[in-house]
DNA sequence: TGGCGTCTGTGCGTTATCGCACAACGGTAT
DNA sequence: ATACCGTTGTGCGATAACGCACAGACGCCA
C-alpha cells in the first residue's frame, strides 16, 4: 500500500514526461516552466477556447470532459504526473473540443505556446516524447470508446480507480458519486450501487467524498482488460525513456 | 443525390490531404506513392503488427477495429479520401493496437515508412497536414467514445452511414446488418431493426448487403450531433489547406 | 446542541439492449 | 428446377441502466 508522501519542494521531474528528456533539452525547456497550483473543479480550458499554456502535472490530476449539447459529460481521457494537457498546441488546433477540469487538486508546471512550439520544431527528443505520448492518449480515448460500448459500470468504475490511483501518492482519493458519474458519463446511482458492491467486496472503502483504496488486486480482478492495455501500451511508447532516465538518475 | 463517377483513371490527387500540399511537397512526394488496390474485408495491418506502410485512400475506406480479448468488435475511426492509415509510423510506436480493415473496396495510394518519416522530419506543411490531421482523428475516436455512451443504436446507425456516404461517390453502401453490427459493437439484431426504422421512414432502401442513402437530409435529422462535430472540427482543422488548394487548381 | 446542506441508500416502473432460437427470404450454383 | 447458404425478420425472456422520488446519514457551522 502506498503512503502519503507529499514533497515538500517541486521539480519539473515529478512528470514523467518532463523527467524522460535528456540533460540537453531539460535545461533548455526548464526556463519555460512556471509552477502553478490547480484546486479541484478548475477549468484549464473550455472547449473551443483558445488554450493559454500547456501543462505537464506533477501531483495534480486533470480530466478530459466532453460536454453534450444537452448538458451531459463524459471523460474521455485523463493526464496526471504521466502525461501533458494540451497536444492541440503543438498539433496544430490551438484549440480542442473538450473541456481540461482539475480533477484532484495539486500542482503542474506550464509552458507557453510559444516556447513550446519552439522547442517541438527542433525535431529532438522533446518532439519525440511529445508525439509518442499523444499517441497513448489517442488509446486511451479508443480504449474509453470501447469500454462505454461493451463493459459494465462496475467495471469502468473499477478502470477509473486504477487510473486514478496511479498517478496519486497516496491511497485515498477525494471523489463524490456525483462526481464520478459525470466522468463515466452515468448515473450516480448507478455509481453508488457499483461502489457499494465494491465496498461489500472490501476492495474499497468510502465514505462523504472520500475514497480508500484497499486492495488493488482485486479492483484488477473485477477491471475489464482496458486498465492493462492502455497501461501497456504507455509502457510501450514511453517506458523506454522513462526508464532509461530513471537507471541514469540511479533510481 | 450523387451519381456513381468512377474515374478510369486515378491520381493522388483524389486524397484530400495530398492534394492539400503545395506543388513543391506534392513533387516531392509524389514518386514514393504507390497505387494499390484493396479488396472488401482486406486487413492491412493486424494489432501489434509493425506496419509496412501508411495509406492514403482516394476510393477506398477503411475502418480501424478494436478486438476485445472475448471477440467482440468495436470500430473507433474510419478514413476514407479525406484521410490516411498509419498514423502509428509518425507518431513514433510503428504498431497500433487496432486492426485496420478494408470496408469498402477500392484503392489507395501507399507509401514507405522511411520515405514518410524523412518527409515529415522537414517540418513543414506535409507535418503539418499530418499533425492537424491526427488531432481530428482523436476528435472522431473521442466523439465514438462519448457516442457509444450516450446515444441509441439508431443514431449511431445514421452516424455510420452518414460517415460512409460521405467519402462514396455514390449512394451505395456494401454491407450486411451483421458487419454494421460488427462496427458498432451491437447485436445483429439491433441493426435490423434500426435499419427497419429508418427505411419504413423512406431515408434508405436496403437488400441483401446493400443500402441506398435516399434522403440525406433524414439521416441527418435522426442521427445525434455527434456527426456534425466530427464534420466540423475536420474543417477547421484543414478546411483552410483543402479550400486554398482547390481554389489554387480552379475548381 | 440543533439545524442545514451535501452525500449516500433504496425502491419502482420504464426503456434499451442483450442472447438465443428459428422462420422466411433471395440469390447462386449444380 | 432445386438445393443451399447467406441475409434478414421476429419473438421471446433476461439484464443493465435509466429517470425520478424520497429517506437516511454525516459533517459542518451557528
Amino acid at each position: 500500500m502506498k503512503t502519503a508522501n507529499i514533497p515538500t519542494s517541486e521539480s519539473p521531474a515529478d512528470n514523467h514526461l518532463l523527467a524522460a528528456l535528456p540533460p540537453d533539452d531539460y535545461g533548455r525547456i526548464k526556463p519555460h516552466l512556471e509552477s502553478v497550483s490547480l484546486t479541484l473543479g478548475e477549468v484549464l480550458y473550455e472547449s473551443g477556447d483558445r488554450m493559454t499554456h500547456v501543462f505537464f502535472p506533477t501531483t495534480a490530476i486533470i480530466s478530459l470532459l466532453y460536454i453534450m449539447e444537452n448538458g451531459n459529460t463524459a471523460e474521455i481521457g485523463i493526464a496526471g504526473n504521466n502525461g501533458l494537457i494540451g497536444v492541440a498546441l503543438f498539433m496544430g488546433g490551438n484549440t480542442t473540443s473538450n473541456r481540461a477540469v482539475v480533477q484532484s487538486a495539486g500542482r503542474a508546471f506550464r509552458m507557453k505556446p510559444e516556447a513550446l512550439r519552439e522547442e517541438f520544431k527542433r525535431g529532438g527528443v522533446f518532439q519525440d516524447i511529445l508525439l509518442r505520448y499523444t499517441q497513448s492518449l489517442m488509446t486511451q480515448i479508443s480504449q474509453t470508446a470501447v469500454c462505454n460500448r461493451l463493459h459494465t459500470v462496475e467495471q469502468q468504475l473499477c478502470r477509473w480507480l486504477l487510473i486514478n490511483h496511479d498517478q496519486l501518492p497516496a491511497d485515498t482519493l477525494v471523489m463524490t458519486h456525483d462526481l464520478v458519474a459525470n466522468m463515466l458519463g452515468v448515473r450516480r446511482e448507478g455509481v453508488t450501487l457499483a461502489a457499494g458492491h465494491l465496498q461489500d467486496l472490501g476492495y474499497i472503502k468510502y465514505s462523504r467524498g472520500t475514497v480508500n483504496i484497499l486492495d488493488r488486486a482485486g479492483l484488477d480482478a473485477v477491471c475489464c482488460e482496458c486498465y492493462q492495455v492502455v497501461a501497456d501500451e504507455y509502457d510501450r511508447l514511453l517506458g523506454a525513456y522513462i526508464r532509461k532516465n530513471l537507471v541514469r538518475k540511479g533510481c
